[in-house]
DNA sequence: AATGAATGAGTTTTCATTCAT
DNA sequence: GATGAATGAAAACTCATTCAT
């Protein structure tokens, strides 16, 4: 019936905007005091709800911080991809991609910061740690870059290099901008934005014959 | 009395080889099971040793840390800088640095797995993050980078780039692959070394006139 | 009016067997899983219902727990009193006592498990267990067969014996099969029910003169 | 060294007296509030001690019960296997025996409760309860009955008749009377012991010829 | 009649640390 | 120098129950 299929909709409405409380919620707390403290109760605390609430609509602690990893993984990507639809050749939207990325990282530095704080902590079951997991499969960032550097090759704009090691180069290297408060003191956005550029607008392109 | 200064410093040896053998249980703990389980009991179980002699040598939990990761910051400092000795130009000492921090990563995956568990997780007590802290007077690897870029800049070898950014691109560069299984079995060490290597060097590289 | 009357007939059927369905859930759960681990959720999860529906039926857990002991009981004693009509001896009626009562409990092990578990697990509010409540009044089981063997004392098949401590003690031989699995494993329930009318027909028969 | 082994033994005292006391209270406990109402918050109450020195004197709270059940069953055996020394004839090691059985129910009710609230609440990981184990092979209170039935026969003063059966129906007949408050108040302890000897007595006898 | 949402109370367990020995 | 004993604090999680719908 209409009602009743209404009133399931309002309810899994409500719930769904709980989940997404309770994941912002994490986010901050990961980000004001680290993987390490932040306990159901500090999430909780944050998101001016019950402890127990948030294990009523996640099953574990595990299955929060894998949906909240999730929801950081998949913001920052829909960022970058939609940008790099505006680049036409492979050196462009390697640009954009470098803004994009470092963007994003200046006006979510908190997601950022979560998203460190899960990947540099978290571990399997069996004491993996999240940053050992493969994550070229399931890091659509990653695979974005990896393609990018393909056609630029294919077309002829890059020289020859190994893309996995050419794509980890510059992952490695937007990632330090983030990781390192000193150096966002000492060199502005949009300068390492510049210099980055520089440097791998060099090392990737064809050499002239 | 002599009696009691020999006494006194057979004491501190005992005591120093005790807190070496503590942070070499902590090392091992951190690569094991992670900053997050990583216990002062757990130590202790590795250690061979009781709980409370760790607090007899150490004030804190977080001095054990910090202590910890000097002693894996200067290993690593002092791995590099015996090599960088080798080298003569810019150019050879950016492909010495490259090599020998790779090389460690390879020889002493321990070391820089514990490394990154606690930069990556510990925290100040006003819960700034270690990876957020400047590092650059505190790691000597970075200064040695930056001095290695700086001669070149002044010699000639190396074209006009900020310094900062071009040390940050290539230690996440290199970061990024002792950080990421999937990389390493993907790209071989050699691999990852020459193409890193060449980027940098076509990065860093003066222009022809 | 006679709608209402006949609305409430129906909703109190409904309610009805809704009570009934969750008794038959709480047994399931007792014999499955046992008294302490018998939440009302898991109760629930059997149902196929939500919990609070459980809270809405039965006042308490208390409340459930206790109807559920009356069902349990009142069905036992239905199976016995109906097959004891059929003896005119009194010693025949304790040969079909005690065949009721293992039969029973062959054919309804869940409700014998469940059965135990209450009796051994619940408390009264002032946490006297229910196994040392006077249960003469309230189990008619037990009335049963003390009314038995009154008669056979007073017809003279039996000999003099306390009727309390008699009772007791085919009660207790009786209770000891289903309660332990190791038993049933060693002796048939023929067997054993041959065994235990054998003893008792010995015990209580009346003295040759 | 002397003060070395004399340190140890002192601290395994303590340890070993800590733990005995933690046990009493445990079975303090289990009869004034039941197995359900158990925790180790309780527990460490009535011992006059931190919950979570249990924790560091019992691996586990399954450990604990496990332990405690171990010191009521061999508390419980002693009794009993002392007392059946002084004994000759089977017959009269029959008496001996339920004379003890109900002896040690009188002057230790507590440990009585206790027992049973161990053996109807506790279960396995995998949800058997321990009512359900075998417990012929394990308990030996159990086993000096069979054992006693068994020479019985074989001396010709008992009749033939099924040993675990028997064996089954006087151990049920003894417990059923500490399991029934109503029945202590009705009928003695001294009452009862005599009933059931007659009973069983008169059960065993071998047929005159 | 029935349920999703929510919570306060209470569960076991682990932790860093102190202290007497 | 080293350890067993002990604890307060806090962790994740479960429970019975209430309430709005």
């Amino acid at each position: 019936m209409t009602n009743d299929k209404e009133a399931d909709e309002r309810q899994s409405f409500i719930a769904e905007a709980r989940r997404e409380q309770i994941i912002e919620a994490t986010i901050a707390t990961l980000d004001e005091i680290g993987y390490v403290n932040a306990s159901l109760a500090q999430i909780a605390k944050r998101a001016g709800i019950s402890t127990p609430l948030i294990s009523y609509h996640f099953s574990d602690k595990n299955d929060l911080i894998n949906q909240t990893l999730t929801t950081l993984l998949s913001e920052a990507n829909a960022y970058v991809t939609e940008r790099l639809k505006e680049g036409s050749t492979a050196r462009e939207k390697l640009r954009i991609f470098i803004e994009a990325r470092l963007a994003y990282q200046g006006t979510h530095s908190k997601h950022n910061v979560a998203l460190i704080e899960i990947v540099f902590n978290a571990r399997t079951p069996d004491n993996v740690p999240y940053y050992k997991l493969s994550d070229d499969g399931e890091d659509p960032v990653v695979y974005a870059l990896e393609q990018l550097l393909t056609e630029g090759q294919a077309s002829g704009e890059f020289r020859e290099f190994d893309i996995h090691a050419m794509a980890s180069a510059i992952q490695g290297a937007i990632g330090e901008y983030l990781a390192d408060q000193y150096l966002i003191a000492m060199v502005s956005l949009e300068t390492y934005c510049a210099e980055i550029f520089e440097i791998f607008d060099r090392a990737t392109k064809a050499d002239r014959r």
